[in-house]
This record gives C-alpha cells, sequence and structure tokens, in this order.
DNA sequence: TTGAGTAATATGTCTATACATAATGGCGCC
DNA sequence: GGCGCCATTATGTATAGACATATTACTCAA
C-alpha cells in the first residue's frame, strides 16, 4: 500500500479505518501528531483531514480531549437553493415564466410575525407561475419588503426570483420543506385538482433585523428535490 | 475599525465588502497577496477566509483566474439527517416505535433496478412505524440487504434506523425530499384519510458497488424540515 | 471529601516559505 | 488570420515552527 499523499488520502485512509471499525464509533483515535508521525507529513496536513471529517460529522473534536468517531454520524445532506430558471434548465427543459399578480397589501398575520413586521406595515405582493418546458411547474406567492430594494424592480426579462438573488443581499435566512394540500388558488395555477400532494419550500430572509421577502413555492407534482449524502 | 485579526474575521470583512456591493456580482475581488498584504496576514490566512466563502458558495475560485464574486449565489442549505429518535426528542417530544413487519421478499422492480440488484434477488423487508408523544409519526418503509449486515439485526429497543445508522458504513448515499398522497397502507398506519399530503424522504444507500438499504420516510401531516441559511 | 488552583495536553490557528497545478494570455509559427 | 505552445499567474497544498485556547487531570489545602 502506497502512504497517503495530501490531505484527500488521509481523510480517505482515516474514513477507511472507520469504516472497518479499526476505530470504532466513540473510541479516541490517535491524536494529530502520532498521525501525523505515522503518515510522515505535518500535523497541519492531518489537522486538515480530520477538520474536514468533523465538519462532515463523521468525527467529533474537542480541545484537549482528542477526536472520537461519532457516535450518532449525523450526516449532512447540503442542498443547493439556486435561481428557479437554473434549476429548470438543469433539467434540460426550456423555462419561461409569468408574472400573475403585484400589489402593494398588508401580510398574512401569519407572515408578519414570522417576519417581525410592525402591525399594519405594508409590503408588496408578487405571485409568479413559472414554467418548464410550457408547463406549469411551480407557483411563487412571495411578499418583499420595498424598504431594502435597493433599485427598481426588474422589467419583465428577469423574474423577481433570479433579480432578487442577483441584486438583493441578506444575512439570515430559513428555509423549511415540506408537503401540503393544493389550495384553490395553486391548483388552478398548476393545473392540478384540488387536495393534490404539493412539495412546499417557505423561505424567509432578513438582511440585519429588517425583513427582506418571505416566500412560498407550491411545486408541480412530481417534483423531487435531490442530493447526494 | 480595528483590522481583521483571524481568518473568521476576514471572512467576515470579504462578506461585508460583498454586501455592501464594494464587490459587485460577478467581479473580480483583489488576489489572496493583495488581500494579505492589506489585512497584515498570512496569505495562508485570507486563503482559509476565502476558501470558506467559496465553500459556502459566496465567492467562485479558478486558478490563475482569480476568485470573483458569485453571480448566482447559490446558497447551500445543509440538512442534518439523524436518527429518527434524537429528531423526535430534539422536538421536546417521547419517541417510540413499533415494527410492523419484516420479512424476506423481492423488492419492487423499481427499487430494485435503483439499487442496482439482480433480478430475483431477495432482500429483508422491514416497515416501522414511529411515535411522537404516541402519535403516529412518521411511516418507515424499509428495504435491506442482508449481505451487508455485520451483526445480527438489533434488539426491541433500538430501532432498526437507528442500528443501522450505529453499526452499518456506506459509502455513497441519495436522499430525495418530494411530496406525495397517502396510499392505503400509509393513510392506515399513520391515521391520516388517504390522500393527504405527505411528506416523503426516500433515501438510498451503497457500501462500495453493494445496496445496503433503500427506505421511504413517510411523515405525518404538518411536518417541517427545516434549516437555518 | 470537596473545592480551588495549576500543570499538562490536544486541538485551533497563524506565519513564512516552498512547490504543485490549472488556466489564461500572448507569442511565434505557419 | 488561425493555431499551438509556453510563460505567467493565482490558487491549492505542504512544511516546520510557534503560540493560543479549551479542557482535562492532578495536586494541595480547607
Amino acid at each position: 500500500m502506497t502512504a497517503p499523499q495530501g490531505w484527500e488520502d488521509i481523510r480517505a485512509e482515516v474514513l477507511r479505518r472507520i469504516e472497518r471499525r479499526d476505530w470504532a464509533p466513540g473510541a479516541v483515535i490517535p491524536t494529530e501528531a502520532e498521525l501525523a508521525a505515522e503518515f510522515g507529513c505535518a500535523r497541519a496536513t492531518v489537522n486538515r483531514a480530520l477538520s474536514e471529517l468533523a465538519r462532515a460529522g463523521v468525527l467529533e473534536r474537542r480541545r484537549r480531549a482528542g477526536t472520537r468517531v461519532a457516535t450518532h454520524p449525523v450526516r449532512k445532506a447540503t442542498l443547493d437553493i439556486s435561481v428557479i430558471r437554473l434549476e429548470v434548465e438543469g433539467r434540460g427543459q426550456s423555462y419561461s415564466f409569468r408574472l400573475l399578480g403585484r400589489s402593494e397589501a398588508e401580510p398574512p398575520p401569519v407572515i408578519a410575525s414570522h417576519l417581525g413586521l410592525a402591525e399594519g406595515a405594508q409590503l408588496l405582493h408578487l405571485t409568479t407561475l413559472h414554467f418548464a418546458d410550457g408547463q406549469p411547474f411551480l407557483y411563487e406567492d412571495r411578499w418583499l419588503n420595498p424598504d431594502v430594494l435597493p433599485e427598481d424592480l426588474p422589467g419583465p426579462e428577469l423574474s423577481v426570483n433570479e433579480w432578487l438573488v442577483k441584486t438583493v443581499a441578506y444575512t439570515a435566512g430559513e428555509i423549511s420543506f415540506s408537503a401540503a394540500s393544493a389550495g384553490t388558488e395553486e391548483a388552478r395555477r398548476l393545473a392540478v385538482p384540488e387536495g393534490a400532494a404539493l412539495f412546499v419550500i417557505e423561505r424567509a430572509t432578513w438582511l440585519g433585523a429588517a425583513p427582506v421577502t418571505w416566500v412560498r413555492l407550491s411545486y408541480a407534482p412530481g417534483y423531487r428535490l435531490r442530493t447526494a449524502v
């Protein structure tokens, strides 16, 4: 066997020992210095490898206490939250969208309180339907805080969704994924029967303390969000 | 203003400049060497900060071409895929489960082909109902490859889910999230009307080329998977 | 026995330097 | 002008050494 060279090799070797149960879950593994001596590399290189594994949830590291194999390996799945156009085009389909409604209004209390808005605050309310290959793909229900918008809204060539990610910064955000039965409006827009199971992403973002946007994305039936682990 | 000290300070400062649009999306930012000179630190420190931001999707880095602000900031949401018991207990509810069925059978063709199984291969089929505070919370439909199991199946104190995570390694995996209408079996088990919108996680894992498990988790209505961005 | 104080230790980070690697831009050749 | 090669350049990684920091383990006194 060739000795591990770079930090990725060392990571692989450590992972292999964990999978082979040379190092059992919960057990303390050798220190960085010891591993560096064994692999014949600098401690920093071992540190890089072990840090990556700790970030991935495979190891747990604490100063002075050492490094141990995680007993409950919390596998972290990373989802890429992208622009809808790119998501559609990434599936090899053609993208289009249509702005359905635009108004200034007071958001429902649930949304207002979630965003931390004062009572009676007016937000911009935009509803958009996104298409993949001409078929309804996603219904977007968005509330926007006009105070944080640096420029005018985009022209018809850019969806609000895409314009937002390119121009409005935010410092904190929440995402939730759930399933919901299609309501009257969603069903009509997506051309599905009322009550159909829709995959729903709700997202709220803030810029500092100021709410930026709240959006609910209802995907047409059949949609799957995928990722590798 | 005090000069940034560690790599986290530098990361914060860079992020601030991006959010203030000192560095616009798509623009090339100064090189590591230049930033190191400006901040009065080693290049490795700047490298650490910029690498983190690149990993987070805020920056795009390419050798020789330099570092630029991402035009399509692909926000990466990381989900912690944990043991179901911990998920329930993390919500402050009491956890229990019941093994509903256990048999050896040939999986449906969809699953078999997805896993890359030979035709006619027999898998262990386990169905489990998980409860939160005594209420049906999650219906688990699992197919297990007996060849990769290192030990006997767990006793009644540990759910298959938890036992698997702690004892079976895997090298590759896929997760998908979707919404589905409750089928007859799911509806009966979760005590919801047929056709109710369920949040579904499907997951397949392999150990090298060998399939390990395929599982479908159907959550009772109202379930939300949350994460921060 | 208990608690406070202290020494020991493993990880976390930074530095300076060096070389590796990928990708670009320009140069020269045809 | 077009094409291929090569020097340049910015990032990626490795190194040894140093100091910082968190936390444990130990010692000693009340």
